[in-house]
DNA sequence: CCCCTGACTAGAA
DNA sequence: TTTCTAGCCAGGG
């Protein structure tokens, strides 16, 4: 009756492997679950089914939080000792060159 | 099978 | 700098 699909199940890895106090764009995610196109299909899935995934420390690409929950999700993250400045949390991950 | 929606992104104005 | 548009992906009707 789960009836997930690849994608999901990707996806949903990948989040869990986000730890406290790291932060990655949809587009990183989609990216390392092996979708690099489908940063909106990552949202999508998030929507759907949140629950029991680390949502909150998925951001936009400019670093701007999610609309309908970017309030709850701005607690969150300075819960975990995330600066965010003027609601705008940019990617923990590692850059190309470093900045 | 076709059409629409959305927690997105990159580029243009 | 901000705002708008086109493109992309998966899910649902």
């Amino acid at each position: 009756m789960n009836a997930e699909s690849e994608f999901e199940r990707r996806v949903k890895r990948v989040l869990k492997g986000l730890e406290p106090g790291e932060v990655a764009t949809y587009g990183e995610v989609a990216e390392e679950a092996g979708y690099p196109r489908g940063a909106r299909a990552v949202g999508n899935l998030l929507k759907r089914s949140s629950d029991g995934l680390p949502w909150w420390r998925v951001v936009r690409a400019d670093g701007s939080l999610a609309a309908p929950h970017s309030r709850e999700q701005r607690e969150l993250l300075e819960s975990e000792g995330i600066r965010v400045g003027d609601a705008r949390a940019f990617s923990t991950r590692p850059r190309g060159n470093g900045i």
